[in-house]
DNA sequence: GCAGAGATCAGCT
DNA sequence: GCTGATCTCTGCC
């Protein structure tokens, strides 16, 4: 399967966002290879973006989503869960990411059950967190490079037909913005 | 099936 | 000091 090239996400956010759906996930530990199918994506900008993490300034945090396109980001929040994100945003932009929500178990799913301490499929990788924790993404992932192979990057994946575009989930700014998208599998 | 509490880090309208 | 791009467990309010 062929890796994302870093042109793929040198793009508008909400484009880059639209078409990581149906893109393989692939976490690689030792020789054991983790991967699902990117199911819900959610679109984060800048300037235009309040409830974007680059909106109001560079920070310790965030200053990956100010660098090159195609690098992991991975934020801790809650006291306890990590989420990541893919940089991307075209040149008008000087930050932007996108948020992997969730995924469809694919490949290791054995041992995502073993990280989630659940055996219920359906609730493995269905939320931003939980994805991470079935994948083994910490801040070690931080600035991982998504568009060559790596302990973590993005492959092509299925054809995608029908994306829903919806509110995105969990914010109070900017929820007027319909940048959250999934599919159906 | 749903509401509420708890976990406890980084950043600050 | 409070709030969040969250999840899990509890108890039936």
């Amino acid at each position: 399967m062929k890796i994302l090239p870093r042109s793929f996400y040198s793009r508008d956010t909400i484009k880059v966002a639209k078409d990581l759906l149906g893109k393989t996930l692939i976490r690689k530990i030792g020789n054991k290879t983790i991967s699902g199918i990117i199911t819900e994506t959610e679109a984060y900008r800048y300037k235009d973006d309040p409830a974007s993490h680059a909106y109001g300034g560079m920070t310790e945090r965030n200053k990956v989503m100010f660098g090159q396109v195609g690098i992991a980001y991975v934020y801790f929040t809650y006291g306890m869960h990590y989420c990541v994100n893919a940089v991307a945003k075209s040149d008008q932009y000087d930050a932007g990411a996108v948020l992997i929500r969730a995924l469809k178990p694919k490949e290791s799913v054995k041992t995502m059950i073993k990280n989630r301490n659940t055996n219920v499929i359906s609730n493995l990788t269905n939320g931003p967190a939980k994805l991470t924790q079935a994948m083994t993404i910490t801040k070690k992932q931080y600035g991982e490079d998504l568009s060559k192979k790596s302990n973590l990057y993005i492959t092509e994946g299925l054809k995608v037909n029908k994306i829903t575009a919806n509110q995105r989930i969990g914010i109070k700014n900017g929820v007027n913005k319909r940048w959250n998208f999934k599919i159906e599998i």
